[in-house]
DNA sequence: GGCGTGACAGTAAGCGTTTACTGTTGCCCG
DNA sequence: CGGGCAACAGTAAACGCTTACTGTCACGCC
């Protein structure tokens, strides 16, 4: 329509660096807006091997731990002109696998490992699989939490994100803290657990086994630890005057049991979080948590899968926490 | 390596239906085994014209609404090996535009407006173009919420959803219901806003327009929404004894700021929201709200893209709506 | 015995781009 | 005034796959 070779067009809206008369560009632009042309971007990947686009692999995006993450990745992809695929892998290594495999087969420039790494056999076999053959290929692997193969690329100090919120209880008096501690199948939560263990040490008070209960990452889990510390005759007020979570989720779960068992929070018993995911602000009373900048992460993410596609060296990154004192820890009465 | 032509090899790893013999099948698949052979999407798309991921247009993946819906489409997709591509428009016209014309670069099969549409001048120009490039050339589109364009494939009444909330509400003593309306430029808002009006008419009540106000759509709105109410001197308990809310998010930020206030719910005022995103179980009080099947919305929207795509003819569909009382709402003192 | 037929296997075209390479100008400089 | 070069423009190959088409062979039937 414009009266040119293919090659000028392509050289035209591909805006390649090789010189073309400003009349022909002018001729082929017109063409392109009057023919409302897309370029294909199938066609563009096979040739580089690679499309616009990565991946970002989470447990679940209806978790707003990840949906935050998520979104950190899109909004600095957006810029970039990439588009992100979300992939919830239900923590199964077969499903987390499967999808890796068809990022593989569509060329993604990169994957992003939001969530923390699983102890599954698909995850230590078919996954590293596609792993090694994706950077192979010249796409970019990051990690936004530990996981088998080492460190990750982006991280959250999680050891001491937790033992500064215990610091913080014992600021407030409190000495028995009872933990729920999250699945132990997750890297991060034995992180969590550690800085726990090592922030109770700091402050010299020894580790009460029996505060310590393993549970799962969502909000029934967390009311469901209340209901087993309760029938474990665990008084709250003596036996612990506060609870610590492994995440935000496990917080809030806690804190609708407790107000239906009528124990009041801060008043019997103070209750702090762990991610400050954006709900946390908006419970009553509103959590005191330790804040992730989640969507940083996600951001610093797509920004080192950037760098790496453009052969850049990717320094690991420890991105900072911060204590949130909110309204349901207070002064041991 | 299986010492076979390329066609042949294509014929059993794409399993097409044409007759290899077993000895050569066999042979192929070793070969491709041992080589950890994975198609290559693009190449396969480029031909097709397709490639098998669908695109989910989403106000905010940030918001639990969206992201049920989001990762209702993901559960359904992932069992037909189609990825989920998550575009967070943030109400922009143009970014959203923006996004669509990416999925059209991308050839994805189909394009899953979840939100409702935009009053936007990009929403009203660029984006039916691609659009209806989208649909002419094969892909799929599907809408979950109503938007310039007419009606959506896979709904949920929203209209009568609110107003048997009005009924509830009604049925509980209150007469004077405040409404927070939501923001008058999305369609949703707007039906929503019916649904209080039409409520209201069918118990014979009439609209006090002191007592709606337009917000946005989030917890803050609502917390600020609440403000507004308060210093216009209308007194809870007298001028209004229950707020109903155009969706959960919103009451959950009415719910802090009323507790803020040391405003009691339910004993002072009743709360009740719409959505029932998985947070509203789990604030206290738990949140009265009207259950919306987010995710069977965003399962049902990727088979109607998948019928599409075959060739059938989608018939709408509505989904039904569930009042959800739980604790924030209460007989009117 | 010739021939139609079914079961395979291979050849090659084509999907829409990008880009190395090959022209063709016109201009500058020695 | 001729050679060299910059500035363009076009040709064609290649990316990895699917599939229409063209064999080839063995078998069974008239």
């Amino acid at each position: 329509m414009a009266g040119v070779s293919i090659a000028t067009a392509s050289r035209v809206v591909s805006e390649a660096d090789y010189p073309v008369s400003a009349r022909t560009r002018e001729r082929v632009l017109t063409a392109a807006k009057e023919l409302d042309y897309v370029p294909n971007a199938l066609a563009r990947g096979l040739l580089k091997s690679q499309i616009p686009v990565v991946g970002v692999i989470v447990h679940d995006i209806t978790d707003p731990y990840f949906a935050e993450v998520v979104r950190g990745v899109e909004d600095a992809a957006e810029s970039g002109g990439y588009l992100v695929i979300t992939c919830s892998s239900e923590r199964d290594g077969a499903r987390e696998a499967s999808y890796v495999r068809l990022l593989r087969s569509m060329r993604a420039a990169g994957v992003i490992f939001a969530g923390s790494g699983l102890d599954d056999p698909a995850s230590v076999e078919e996954l590293p699989r596609h792993v090694a053959a994706l950077r192979a290929s010249g796409a970019a692997v990051v990690h936004l939490s530990p996981h088998a193969q080492g460190e990750p690329e982006i991280s959250v100090d999680n050891r001491n994100g937790i033992a500064s919120m215990v610091a913080a209880l014992v600021e407030l008096g409190h000495s028995r803290i009872a933990f729920l501690a999250g699945p132990s199948s997750l890297y991060v939560a034995r992180e969590r657990l550690a800085g726990y263990r090592h922030g109770l040490a700091e402050a010299g008070i020894p580790a009460d086994e029996r505060l310590i209960v393993g549970t799962g990452f969502s909000a029934e889990a967390g009311a469901r630890a209340i209901d087993d510390i309760l029938d474990a005759h665990l008084e709250p007020g003596t036996a612990f005057s506060a609870i610590l979570c492994a995440n935000d989720l496990l917080a809030l779960g806690a804190l609708q049991r407790l107000h239906e068992h009528g124990i009041d929070v801060p008043a019997d018993v103070s209750v702090a979080g762990f991610d400050d995911i954006p709900v946390a602000a908006m419970t009553a009373p509103s959590l005191s948590t330790v804040r992730l900048p989640l969507r940083e992460m996600g951001k610093r993410g797509f920004e080192a899968a950037i760098r790496a596609l453009e052969g850049e060296q990717v320094m690991p990154e420890t991105l900072p926490t911060e204590v949130v004192m909110r309204d349901s820890t207070g002064r041991r009465q």
